[in-house]
DNA sequence: ACAGGACATCGACAATCATCGAAGCAAGCA
DNA sequence: TGCTTGCTTCGATGATTGTCGATGTCCTGT
């Protein structure tokens, strides 16, 4: 019943800093961190996906329209598909204007991937 | 021959920074790029790796032997096919002393795939 | 030499995934 | 209204992956 509340599971909310999780080092992953973290390097895991996120990364301002970073070597619907995954995984949020659709980086889940690896004592 | 009897293939050197990529806002990823840093972020895309991998980094010295970690809810042979990913991707190297086999991180690599990830311009 | 413990490899199987073409939907324009 | 372009969704398929039990290998006491 009352479990309804919180219908929003996923991330962010651009801005703020991911509560999980602190650097490896720190100590070990719970479960639910585990696959949490998992979810996120798996949506990088892929190189089609991890070239899609590089061409938005560096397009000025960590965003592009789908046209400008198609040409990754696979169809059309394949590149539609990845942009989900990475969607799905918080790492990219899509705005539609007008004709086109503009995918735009997560910065705080990034970051929240790039702390965890921090090894630094 | 100046090197001398480091005849190891893979990737590092402990301590310095590995030739592998520069931050993914500085330009899209090559193919060859993308795949290789793929293949390292498929590594620590599954929950139990994850896990195996956290309790390894948390052990002091970065290092554990493997009936320290096999408490993962999965099966022995499940738990040494997972450290053989980690192993495969570069992300850990093993070491067998007396009875046991100890694995360590790789600080190298796994600064290389956390330098990828930042965002700062 | 033998028994036993610590890990690794093998073979099998169910589940997940990347990919494609076809079809659908939304927005702009004639 | 119809046409065109940009992108998503659908359904199918071949490949990869996580998992297990059984078996093999290496080491250490006895």
């Amino acid at each position: 019943m009352s479990k309804s509340e919180i219908a929003e599971l996923p991330v962010l909310d651009a801005g703020a800093t991911v509560p999980c999780c602190p650097p490896i080092t720190a100590g070990e992953l719970s479960r639910a961190d585990a696959e949490k973290m998992a979810a996120m390097f798996k949506a990088l895991s892929d190189p089609v996906r991890l070239r899609l996120f590089s061409k938005i990364a560096s397009y000025p301002g960590g965003e592009a329209c789908v046209c400008d970073i198609s040409d990754v070597g696979v169809s059309q619907p394949t590149v539609s598909h990845h942009l989900k995954k990475l969607r799905e995984a918080g790492l990219l949020t899509s705005e539609r204007r007008g004709t086109w659709v503009y995918y735009q980086v997560a910065p705080s889940v990034v970051a929240a991937m790039s702390a965890l690896l921090d090894l630094r004592t």
